[in-house]
DNA sequence: CTTGGAAAGTCAACAAGGCTGACGTAACTT
DNA sequence: AAGTTACGTCAGCCTTGTTGACTTTCCAAG
């Protein structure tokens, strides 16, 4: 049969194969992605969840509850576990709204930013690695995939939060 | 100061802000990367641990369980729970080893194919779509990118993977 | 000013899927 | 014959997710 492609590319790589590479790709590389911070909070009383927490609370200081809520994708009950515990210990500071006082407002402490900086810094110094060994061009491509492979709904608030940074 | 590049790249992707937005495409990504499969295994009595298990199996069908064992990098009780399910529920066979008989070999059964099959078609379907929106270009990129993540041991996990499909 | 509904928090119970430690058995290796 | 390896299993624990039911607070619309 004809290339099927308009401009005559190889649809060599939407094989069967090379999508199954793709995936354990994605399979391999989230384990060295998830693996430093994991290793800093191993010891101490916090995991992945707080990671995340502490991470989009640094991201967009200010955020509610329910901004965090839909950005992580989990019920408020358990979110609350993790923020409960991360304000108790005094690594997030927890404002009543000033407009609408049912808010809270979360901020990072000096205590959490600390931690924060430590988590991001291991996490960057392995993307940065990836990215050096890689190449721009590669991090282009890299960055373009993932975001086609994100659910549209997602990819919304990824991309908001690309620029807007609320 | 002056390029400190040799190729006289510009090192705009290596900055924080960049990082930060692969840190979080790969957090968004991730979740839609499992969101058809999990889907599919809700209401099931499997969840993603399962989805691995059978993945790699297929992927590498007489595999032995501690083969299994290093890849997933699970504890051997952790995945005998999921294992034992998958032979109770018909999925999976495990064959006693001929040339050394403390070896289990792992097979999925045609049952096991079944379920398989609708896993991957799900998850490639996402794949393809997104190699597609993003373009072969792009896909190399990933993939190296995503590789160059990798600790050093799931790499070579993930490459040996690759070739010898043992 | 009252009331409906949204935002937030809390309690209780449960499940999946990780973990450690201890132990047993069969089979291979030295 | 002794030691090691592969596998399985029991028991118990932790994190992080889930539902469901309920309360408190408070904005906004009638």
């Amino acid at each position: 049969m004809a290339d099927p492609t308009p401009s005559g590319e190889s649809l060599l790589f939407l094989t069967d194969e090379q999508l199954r590479k793709g995936i354990e790709a994605m399979f391999f590389a989230y384990r060295g992605f998830t693996a430093d911070p994991d290793r800093i909070l191993e010891g101490m009383d916090y995991g992945r969840a707080h990671h995340r927490a502490i991470h989009f609370i640094h991201r967009s200081p200010g955020t509610t509850v329910s901004n965090l809520l839909t950005i992580l994708g989990v019920t408020k009950q358990s979110l609350n576990r993790v923020l409960r515990a991360l304000i108790e210990q005094g690594l997030v500071e927890a404002r009543v709204g000033r407009r609408d006082k049912r808010e809270r407002h979360l901020h990072l402490t000096p205590k959490g930013q600390e931690l924060e900086r430590a988590l991001s810094d291991a996490q960057r110094a392995r993307m940065r690695a990836a990215y050096r060994a890689a190449g721009p061009q590669a991090v282009a491509g890299f960055r373009q995939v993932l975001e086609a492979m994100m659910d549209p709904e997602l990819r919304r608030q990824y991309q908001g939060l690309k620029e807007s940074g609320v």
